[in-house]
DNA sequence: TCGATGGTTCGGCGCCGGCCGAAGCATTCA
DNA sequence: TGAATGCTTCGGCCGGCGCCGAACCATCGA
């Protein structure tokens, strides 16, 4: 047995979230908002007192974090970093042999616009990153994101402060493979400033309950109109080979 | 219990690599050569047959997947999404609670330098990072990569036919956080290009049986003058806050 | 045609860890 | 102060899974 050097907490980390129970929670919480332990409790399925418990070794290994307010306790991913960890177990989860896919009832509402820890995806997401690729305001360069001159001018136009706090360790645009359309969506602090804008303009609002998001008719307007979003993007786009053609 | 479509699957994948043993076969795949199956129990101190049933499950779940040769089968990470979720794991358990973090004594080697998956990191690698992004050859801005004209020309001359195999899904440049150096270093096909080149060269070599790479004589100077790197490379260095003057 | 070597399958053992019921704190209302 | 709510701790049950020994298949070298 050589190098088990590291091989050995990294198995740790990966059990703990390797549970059914967990894995819901932290899935959960990569809705972006903080969720009490009951709140956890039903997504996960289980009794309170098995949560306590899930919620304790969670906390014991940083993977979350708790603020206690009154007699709730408000449960946080712990850092973007496990947000992201998270976030390639999904893609391979979903990349995985197909066998049980069951693509639940209510997806819909969550392929076609949701959170994602801190941003937006989904198709929405998805619309948003091309257009404003294709608009000029970001080059998202595969895997990376970088915004233009005129981008900086226009997020500052429609209300974004990037750059008023360069907490230096956050990329400002980073792009996040959606794992439900297969194609990159816009993350990093930009995605997470406008995300923020958009809840706060009344675009979307939060589904009870779900990271799903609800576009409200404010929404449709102004995203068609802010970013000229291309007429067809309610339609589920088809996983990279598919023809695009019919209806 | 809601929500839980998609949660339950990460959970499968999640437990798979929760496994110590598990966990350090595919830590040693990091490595990106494709290993035999007694190698692979010998990385994860079990026996043979323990090891065989650890293969099959991870093979079924696609996360590896096998060549045979004659009376042996090579196994290798099925795909890069694998490796980038198992980064994303040593990343998370590299930056845990302290708690028992050995830094294993051969650990210094594999500090210095090893392989990535299919590219380089450790010290070397975010040396050579810092020192293309001096030069003006690749930019990297937070998270990502870009190849700039006058890089393109150095790659070429350097003997990198980067371009030539547009295999679109694969990222040109991407950056890797480095999880001992918390720096990042260079990823993606080019940094994948970089490795090959500099093996192809004798700069480095595979140390037998560890991910560690050696820098032979030849490497020492052909990187320092190619890649013009900091005299002080070597320091190891100072993770994230403290000040960069001294010494 | 035989060993020898690399891998896999089978069966049974043992332990770790998730689960819940019951009881115990804390906080917030009345 | 007492009752309700939210959460945690304790103890015991039980199933699943990782482990190995032994036997079995496949491939290579003589």
């Amino acid at each position: 047995m050589l190098n088990m050097a590291s091989g050995n907490t990294i198995a740790e980390v990966a059990s703990l979230i390797g549970d059914a129970a967990r894995a819901n929670m932290l899935s959960a919480l990569m809705g972006g908002q903080a969720l009490a332990a009951g709140e956890l409790a039903r997504h996960a399925g289980v009794t309170a007192q098995t949560t306590s418990g899930h919620l304790a070794k969670l906390l014991d290994a940083q993977l979350i974090a708790v603020e206690k307010q009154g007699r709730h306790r408000y449960y946080r991913l712990a850092s973007p970093e496990v947000a992201q960890a998270i976030h390639a177990l999904m893609t391979l989860a979903a990349s995985g042999p197909k066998r049980h896919r069951p693509v639940g009832p209510r997806d819909a509402a969550l392929r076609l616009a949701r959170t994602c820890y801190d941003h937006m995806a989904g198709r929405l997401a998805v619309a948003l990153a091309d257009s404003l690729n294709d608009l000029g305001y970001v080059r998202l360069s595969d895997g990376a994101g970088r915004v233009t001159p005129e981008g900086q001018r226009f997020f500052c136009d429609f209300g974004l402060d990037m750059g008023t706090e360069p907490r230096s360790k956050r990329p400002l645009c980073r792009t996040c493979l959606d794992w439900s359309e297969r194609r990159p969506h816009l993350a990093g602090s930009l995605g997470a400033a406008l995300l923020d804008k958009t809840l706060d303009l009344g675009w979307v609002s939060r589904m009870p309950e779900s990271r799903a998001l609800r576009i409200t008719r404010a929404g449709e307007m102004g995203f068609a109109a802010t970013f000229r979003l291309a007429s067809d993007w309610r339609d589920p786009a088809l996983p990279q080979d598919a023809a695009p053609g019919a209806a």
